[in-house]
DNA sequence: TATGAATGAGCCTTCATTCAT
DNA sequence: AATGAATGAAGGCTCATTCAT
């Protein structure tokens, strides 16, 4: 194996160890030996990857949000109809998560660290889902697919972002025991249809 | 001024202080001193009223908590249509935490907090408004009044707390221009008609 | 005793320990540690008195240098005759050296931290003594004591200085055998007649 | 080029940089890893030349003192007076240290480090200077040219030393702009006549 | 021989908590 | 009850040194 080979070895083994340490125990609880151990190398050795604790958290946040940007656009982008690309988005961004919870409790704190402006939090990124789906429910709406008039592109952003949201935090409250993917055609209807019915 | 009034003064000194430090910095980067400081007393004082740091996050992220619970409870409970009090909950704790927005922080943390397992998010009380929301939407659907058929109560109080934290972080995001208020009949809209036009 | 004599006196423990081991080895080589067991205290009451290692080494230098200019200006002025105070200086200085030896190596470093300028050796003082013999050099020049008349008041300093510390240099490099006070009658002559017989 | 002067060409490198690196900082502060980057070889390979840190600063500090050496053993020796030989004698020394001032920062630091015994100052070499002029001077005392008679030769060596330092000290404290040349005469003077005028 | 990535001992500094006053 | 000085455990980071390539 080259050197160049090796080290890049070295940082994915030191980003997955960190994801997997940061989810657990937040970036002030999580102590460098802890990645250190976790991921077989020398502490000192992290320093020649990331410049300090903070940029290696950033580089964790940063790498989890660009998957995730990445594996929505390419689920969503094959399906033709906008609206069922939203479906696609949704089981795109349950299946990121499925496969790594970590990445979950990233992508929370990512919320909470935004909303309050410390220095760890610099993470450039901003908002990073919506900027997403922005542009299809703009397209959606522009072809006078969505109601009511009155409401923005922003607010069925905010709506459904939300909604998923909430739905993803509780399959992670409770690990396993929840079926996301049943609830997919709920929240599809609900955000589409409304709750309320007149008979 | 009685002994147990001054007491029961200092407390709350301490309290608001801590709300105010652990707010802007979070847990593990507000100090002690910090808050001894803002609520002008000594730092050895603090222990005299809460066991230790996590006891005083503690009271201040549950108390900021029952005093929404408290909040929307009276304000909802007024109304007699299940449809009207959602309305009259939202407006209840946008004003919650228009009035002070450090116990929105509070709350955002919250759920991150219990999403990893740490000493300090040992906070007893679990998903708050959702168990808020609950008697009242189950109450709605018993009636018939929600849709679609196969959504389960717990469903709606989902998609419900979710479009009101996507909207209050969107305001919080953006302190003061975002006008939160306008937005409600749309929240209200899009929830219980959904956001597709059939023509 | 008060508590501020009781800090006061943890200050001076302080100091003086500081002193013991800054002039033992260096500023690098001194761990904090070894200042706090020298002293008797906590490592962290070190940093209630001094703001971190940096403060408590410019403390001790700037402490040393202003007890030096002290006894030299209290030993010196009350000598009326210009060249006799000159002596007196010369004595006051060592003799504030004996009794403790330790300081020479402050004083000396002192120098050598002047010359390279780091971050530690950020002493507001600047060469000290020079400045102490200045006016009394200066007044015997200025009476037409001194020769020869191509030769400033600053070249007399830097010669007197120079030779009283090249002799202040040898008593300290071995303890205790040399005998600077039998030298002092002879560094006198040497700066006030010269060198060199002519017959 | 053979192996043998490419590998001096190396070590030549090395004490170059590290002369350059260490003068600036002091051993402490000085990282390999500059005179590394200084010296355009790897890290490990000054290992090659030198067993430690501790070796390379005294490696330049020998050199260093070694050049004055012999600088001002040639320069002095080849005038036939004893007295004028001295005048030489600082004439080499300040164009030593002029060409190069970094190596009076090093000649300056080994007087300070001499004092505190520390693992790095274990440089064989004891005050060097005062070894050479040792002869010269105590030639000149043999033959009766100094006073006073109780002064002993090393005495006056410690004068001249002494005078001499503190000239170069003020030189080098103000780079530039410091005429030490045209100092040189008073300094002669000074030290073979004194400065006590007896009309 | 030259290299520089890996290593971990070591140290300064912070800060929650204690406790004498 | 209130205070704040004292404490020391703990952790992020540095950097001399090693060694595989």
């Amino acid at each position: 194996m080259s050197i160049v080979e090796k080290k890049e070895q070295h940082r994915r083994s030191i980003l997955k160890a960190a994801l997997f340490v940061f989810a657990r125990h937040g970036f002030e609880n999580t102590k460098l030996h802890q990645i250190a151990v976790k991921s077989k190398v020398g502490k000192g050795t992290i320093y020649n990857y990331f410049r300090d604790k903070v940029a290696l958290y950033q580089a964790v946040v940063s790498e989890t949000m660009e998957q995730l940007f990445h594996v929505i656009v390419a689920r969503s982008d094959i399906v033709d109809n906008p609206l069922q690309s939203l479906t696609a988005a949704i089981i795109a961004t349950f299946e990121f998560f499925e496969e790594s919870p970590d990445r979950y409790v990233i992508y929370l704190r990512y919320f909470s660290d935004t909303a309050t402006s410390s220095k760890k939090s610099k993470v450039p990124i901003v908002f990073l889902n919506l900027s997403i789906f922005e542009p299809k429910i703009r397209e959606c709406k522009a072809k006078g697919f969505l109601k009511p008039p009155e409401a923005e592109a922003e607010d069925f952003v905010l709506s459904f972002l939300g909604i998923i949201n909430s739905f993803l935090f509780r399959w992670f409250s409770s690990r396993k025991t929840y079926d996301f993917r049943a609830k997919i055609p709920i929240i599809a209807k609900i955000f589409s249809h409304g709750t309320y019915k007149h008979d």
